[in-house]
RNA sequence: GGGGAGAUACCAAAGUGGCCAACUGGGGCAGACUGUAAAUCUGCUGGCUCAUGCCUUCGUAGGUUCGAAUCCUGCUCUCCCCA
């Protein structure tokens, strides 16, 4: 995988890139739509690449893994050739189902214990397993096998927390080494930076991570609990530490809003469910502010779901029937609004691209930010 | 014509003397959702009030009772069975 920065603005710590992957090049600022059980939920591969303009997308270890499981996902020659999807794709390694399956799962310093949140039957991960899994499944980019530690994690914990995902991060790192490719193309191992809320841990994380070797860099563990402006401080303390010359990843953010102030601060990559999630539950991101499609007030409003959109389904439907589909629970309802959503992100990400390129990037995201956040 | 069952809030449906402004669904209205245990979850849904509270409600008109959606009587209406 390769790297390059293509401009650095001098007033921002934000920079347009372009990555090479074995399946293709993805410029940066990117978001990479999520698709954990191995689809992007309700959107076909076509509009994905087509319509929305998607050019990478995340696949789930545990979720893969759990089901169709990965000697299925091997027996068809790797997650590309599974779900039809030919651009890069990242998966995270089940890091963030150690924190989400909190309750059904059990840490050690070998690795993780989970019940299956399918049959609850019990499941053992380890730094070398997820390697091992994520080598099957053939993504581009594999995420080390870390603790997301929560947000509200009290100082002792997040500090035990870091050195087991720090520990694990070297096994990680150890069979990469071991192991190879199955499929042609090449994987790179992205390590992942926590440290909770404490300045000091996340510090020490970057630092660490940055003595690896590796073609990009996470920042985990945000997002998760802490108020936004500690979410920013954290980024603000990471970034610089990280190498310039290699991709940084913000994993699971965010907000419209959120991914611009992360841009600003030095990410060029982002992931997050919400563009899907709350698109099937009635929520909108338009370029004029959120909209809450199942509110009364868009009843009889027959103008395009977004004027300004540059989805075919931005056009193709009005408001109104957009929110007679989803309150009447129609499939199509979740899809339109996910196509939506996720077409917003990637213009919303290429745009911010265009004006670093034109060095007017501070200026747009001030005159977006006001309006992203607003409610109609 | 004869016999039987029933009428509860927007709809359906519990409740058969005080714990009932009334279980529960649905519908309606709002909210949440950040590396997806999520086409999920939460709240509200007679009126007034920030709230304690107060007022008006269980077909309708009376009655019994300290107290009635619940018991009694008349009336109105609905459904089922037999002719």
């Amino acid at each position: 995988m390769d790297f390059s920065v293509e401009h650095q603005l001098v007033d921002s710590e934000a920079r347009a890139g372009l990555m090479s992957t074995g399946h293709g090049v993805v410029p940066t600022p990117i978001f990479m739509p999520v698709g954990t059980a191995g689809s992007v939920k309700g959107i076909h591969v076509k509009d994905l690449k087509e319509d929305i303009g998607a050019h990478i997308i995340l696949g789930n270890t545990y979720h893969l893994y759990l089901r169709p499981g990965t000697a299925i996902i091997e027996g068809a020659g790797g997650l590309h050739r599974f779900n039809g999807w030919n651009g890069p794709i990242l998966t995270d390694s089940g890091g963030y189902q150690v924190f989400s399956l909190g309750d059904i799962r059990k840490l050690t310093e070998e690795g993780a214990r989970f019940q299956s949140h399918i049959d609850g039957s019990y499941h053992m991960f380890t730094p070398e397993s997820v390697v091992d899994i994520q080598r099957k499944i053939g993504a581009d980019i594999i995420m080390a096998f870390d603790e997301c530690t929560p947000g509200d994690a009290p100082y002792d914990y997040a500090k035990k927390s870091l050195a087991l995902t720090q520990s694990w991060l070297e096994r990680c790192m150890e069979q990469m080494q071991k192991t190879h490719p199955l499929y042609g193309h090449s994987q790179s191992l992205f390590p992942i930076v926590q440290g909770g809320v404490y300045e000091d841990l996340r510090t020490q994380a970057a630092k660490h991570v940055a003595s690896f070797q590796a073609d990009g860099y996470a920042i985990g563990g945000l997002s998760v609990g802490e108020p936004e402006n500690v979410m920013y401080a954290m980024i603000e303390v990471v970034c610089p530490i990280l190498p310039k010359e290699k991709p940084r990843y913000l994993m699971g953010v965010g907000t419209p809003v959120n991914i611009l102030e992360a841009i600003d601060r030095g990410v060029d990559m982002f992931d997050c469910v919400m563009p899907t999630r709350n698109g099937r539950n009635g929520m909108l991101f338009t370029r004029e502010g959120i909209i809450n499609i199942k509110n009364k007030k868009w009843a009889d409003d027959f103008s395009p779901v977004d004027q300004e959109g540059t989805s075919y389904v931005d056009h193709q439907y009005c408001k109104a029937f957009l929110r007679h589909l989803i309150i009447s629970n129609e499939m199509l309802g979740a899809q339109i609004a996910s196509q939506h959503n996720l077409a917003f992100y990637l213009w919303l990400v290429r745009e911010a691209r265009n004006q670093i390129l034109c060095n007017n990037f501070k200026n747009w995201k001030e005159e977006m930010t006001k309006r992203l956040a607003c409610r109609l």
